[in-house]
DNA sequence: TTGGCTGCAAATATTTTGCACTGGC
DNA sequence: GCCAGTGCAAAATATTTGCAGCCAA
């Protein structure tokens, strides 16, 4: 998040690349993808992009997160009760730490999970409550099966 | 998951020292949690419980599942696209392998994030493709407020 | 000009809730 | 027998989709 208009550009210069069109709807959400640290939910994001752009729907919103999680340039993370939120700052997977109170996210920066519960009370003073640690992948027999009938 | 009937038997009494209900619906759910070590979700669970007590109903299943969870007896494991899944064996926060073709949950055993990967790859063959990492704790600010309010 | 994009509404999918009835203890 | 628990249906959430009209390129 060090150069949020230069990542607004490099989401833009994305879509032009593909061939895809820039409205001015598709801009202020990505405006507010690129301007937000704080990982920001549909929700928030809809109610922001109406302040510039009143006439947005809800719907184009969706639309666009979906296009983008396509294209790589933002990062899903799901949340099945609170619902999901979104990065357009660091599109790929990175530890989070979330707040179960105000359900804030911040990205701590941090390299083993041994000390990382002991780092990240001292570095943030967060009472770490819990965590969530999962690995995506393709187990053999799925690999195997993938070779000649690629979906 | 060395011990599936011992499993059922602590969940069991874990229901009476609080004074709740054990019934068909109830014991029926539990031993599918206690039996499984794939994380099943509620539709597989629901289906399963049909089987031994055909009447019961998906909300009691939902119901169930509120209840162990509160009970931290069992842990929800959050996917916003393919639905909740569920441990009744390791109820705590442990890391998971999660595949992305057939949806298999299984439990690695490893210490540290950084060689994770590299070891995961070698002990499971599976393509590692992205991971989660997520701590849940209480930022600083809300455990202020929470002193004095406590929700 | 034109086909991709938007907006609205309806459709899905998932989980929660209200309430009368029932059965565990 | 009492009241927690169940089952059904309706409600609440969250996300997706169909399609007519519009506008970015």
């Amino acid at each position: 998040m060090t150069h949020p208009e230069h990542r607004l550009q490099e989401m833009v210069q994305r879509l032009k690349k593909k061939g895809l069109r820039i409205t001015p709807q598709r801009l202020a959400v990505l405006g507010i993808l690129a301007r937000s640290a704080d990982h920001p939910g549909v929700d928030r994001i809809y109610e922001q992009v109406k302040t510039d752009f009143p006439t947005t729907s809800l719907a184009t919103v969706y639309k666009t997160l979906v296009l983008m999680k396509e294209l790589g340039e933002v990062l899903e993370i799901e949340f099945s009760d609170t619902g999901n939120r979104y990065d357009g700052n660091k599109p790929y997977p990175h530890p989070h730490l979330i707040c179960t109170e105000c359900h804030k996210i911040i990205d701590p920066d941090l390299d083993t999970l041994a000390h990382m519960t002991r780092e990240l009370t001292r570095d943030t003073g967060f009472k770490i409550v819990s965590h969530r640690l999962d690995f995506f992948g393709i187990c053999p027999e799925c690999q195997k099966k993938g070779v000649a009938s690629e979906k």
